[in-house]
DNA sequence: ACCGCTATTGGCCGAACGGACAATACCAAT
DNA sequence: ATTGGTATTGTCCGTTCGGCCAATAGCGGT
């Protein structure tokens, strides 16, 4: 009867969340957990190894984060189902889990029952997006994005240089890297370099 | 036999996790989670019911968060024996949660098995301090800390705030704001706001 | 081919920043 | 009583910032 279960690979750098997961999800007829990942390179490794029904996957890992690694295990297996299963709701990381072709993002606050429910559909060929993550959605749509280029200054930002190091970083000006930061601030609605680079956390554009 | 058990208190705004946790610890015969809390004010109701041997307490949590709820509950039960298992490995939470006197820090990264190692310690009486956690209390002890008018500061730099805006904010001369604000810079090792900013992020001085 | 977005660069200017030097007042600890 | 840390305030000055004007080049989509 095992054969019926729902096959799912977890990945999750938290022992203690991962074993939590396993215990509970076992505890469920519908599934199994067949494998477990602390990183991302052995989430791949297994999934090859395993071809689970359903990737249960944390966004947050040390090194080669959920995200990275949803990206890879796409390009190999774009048939994969993956659900993200995160404590953050930073906006970036939700936008980007999406267009990484997760089938789902719900947090980690969702009930036992959601969390069910949302692996059966995912592995019916569904998409899960929690009530939070949609409205989350639904204002960065109409919302303006920030650019790579933008994001690489925010970076820079972050880490105290002025115009003319950014310049000498990025090989261009420092009137260019003035605009670049001129942009930030409108796009981020901050009124400095402080507030941008708070911004860029509060929005998860920039890791602690 | 159950009553010899080590009876614990969950507290965690995550249902995933407590679940988990509570399927995981309730598989060792060494343990009983008797309830589960999903904020700081259920915790404190249910600590008062059931006097719990061992607190299981998650640091971030929506309004009351895990400190506050540490705090109110040493005050209530000083010998409330309180276990700190969080994801955030933000300095300053730890140093918070140790002299809000939690008997232990452990991070979520932690295996199962230290889980439980780290309980039964607890609840003899003894401390438990990660090795990570070791580290970081140990670089902080010679370390300059910033003192409560500076966070404030801090707090208003994030916003976006001018050295005049912040004066008005805390009622001050505008030089007195700038003398704080440059002694974060100090502190924090910035080279201007922004980098602050992000270094108040890094040391969990600034939320997201 | 044309349009929109991005990246790039320039000059000008007032306001804000950050460093350096120095001083006073308060409070807690020794 | 003296010491040390914190908070407070001051002036001077060179550097940087951020806003405003405008322009060119490239790239992808209609």
């Amino acid at each position: 009867m095992s054969e019926n279960r729902i096959r799912i690979l977890l990945v999750d750098d938290h022992a203690v969340m991962r074993a939590g997961l396993a215990n509970m999800l076992n505890a469920n007829p519908a599934f199994r957990v067949i494998a477990e990942a602390g990183d991302g390179a052995t989430a791949i490794t297994l999934f090859r190894q395993h071809l689970p029904d359903v990737v249960l996957m944390d966004v947050i890992m040390p090194g080669q984060d959920g995200i990275q690694t949803l990206h890879v295990l796409r390009e190999h297996f774009p048939a994969a189902r993956v659900l993200m299963l995160t404590s953050s709701e930073m906006e970036d990381d939700i936008i980007r889990s999406i267009k990484a072709g997760a089938s789902g993002y719900i947090t980690k606050a969702a009930l036992p029952a959601e969390l069910a429910a949302a692996i059966k559909t995912i592995h019916a060929g569904g998409r899960v997006i929690g009530p939070v993550i949609e409205r989350i959605l639904a204002q960065q749509a109409c919302g303006i994005q920030v650019t790579q280029r933008e994001l690489e200054v925010l970076a820079l930002l972050r880490k105290g240089l002025s115009n003319a190091d950014i310049g000498e970083m990025l090989d261009i000006t420092p009137r260019t890297a003035k605009a670049h930061v001129a942009a930030l601030l409108v796009k981020l609605e901050a009124a400095d370099r402080a507030e941008a680079v708070a911004r860029g956390f509060e929005r998860g554009l920039l890791k602690p």
